[in-house]
DNA sequence: CTCGTTACGTCAGACATGCTGACATAAATA
DNA sequence: TATTTATGTCAGCATGTCTGACGTAACGAG
């Protein structure tokens, strides 16, 4: 159920990301980069799990196409702080509003006490999504 | 939250199938005939939303392995009928072995209340699993 | 029984997304 | 200064998905 449950949702955003000619891939970065602006590289590369090299083409889309602008870090001028342009906020949130409703009716289905354990139990299977983020 | 959860859990999965030469692909159709024997290949390709092309390389490789067995539909004989065998059965074990710990943990930490809501959104979200399979 | 439809199998080629390995550069740090 | 760290980049490979095209067997309407 788990995996039907994220494929369908994300499964929403496919044209909305086909629209801007990118996919799934590119979503997920954009989606981790818009909820922690001005992450680094190698924490975005935490939250994906996957390799510099994997992540490489995908942040050369999203750059190339305007969605994501990066800076030298302040403190350590070796890091890179990513964040999201005003396109590419727009397009995140393209991609929320084709994925909201789905979750939304659910939710509301399920009545908020079912939601609260929703959340628990995807905390302990995930983690806790305050704590996925080490150096803010 | 939901693709973390999703990730992790078939993750987990990864070493018990490279053992087998298998890859993710295998072990989602495997789950479906586990779950559902005797069903047809159209059945299957509605669990999984994939094309029959697509599903054409991985039952070749759990039909060659030995982990799934092909049958002629009984009322329809233009069907097939899927089902695992011994050894498909023992894989199907093997990684929910591998999934069931991470499951389990998140499970007890988060309460019996909180696992009753976690099902109800997920049936929201994603459907209800005992209505998925339209021809039994 | 013939004909159209359905369920399935298969080949060929393409794309998206992940991987490893190897190497380069700049900045921090010992 | 020497080393380590954070990042960028190129090349090649594996997996899993897709579309398109074609073939076969069986069902069902007429």
């Amino acid at each position: 159920m788990l995996f039907i449950a994220a494929r369908d949702v994300a499964g929403k955003s496919a044209s909305v990301l086909a629209a801007a000619g990118l996919g799934r891939a590119h979503a997920r970065a954009l989606h981790f980069i818009a909820r922690n602006p001005g992450l680094s590289v190698a924490e975005l590369l935490g939250f994906l799990k996957i390799t510099k090299q994997s992540l490489n083409r995908v942040m050369s889309d999203l750059l190339n196409g305007g969605f994501v602008e990066r800076k030298t870090g302040m403190q350590d001028r070796r890091t890179r702080s990513l964040q999201l342009t005003p396109a590419g906020m727009a397009l995140a949130e393209a991609v929320w509003n084709a994925q909201r409703p789905i979750l939304a009716a659910a939710f509301r289905a399920a009545g908020q006490d079912a939601v609260g354990g929703y959340r628990k139990v995807l905390i302990g299977i995930a983690g806790d999504p305050v704590r996925w983020r080490k150096n803010p």
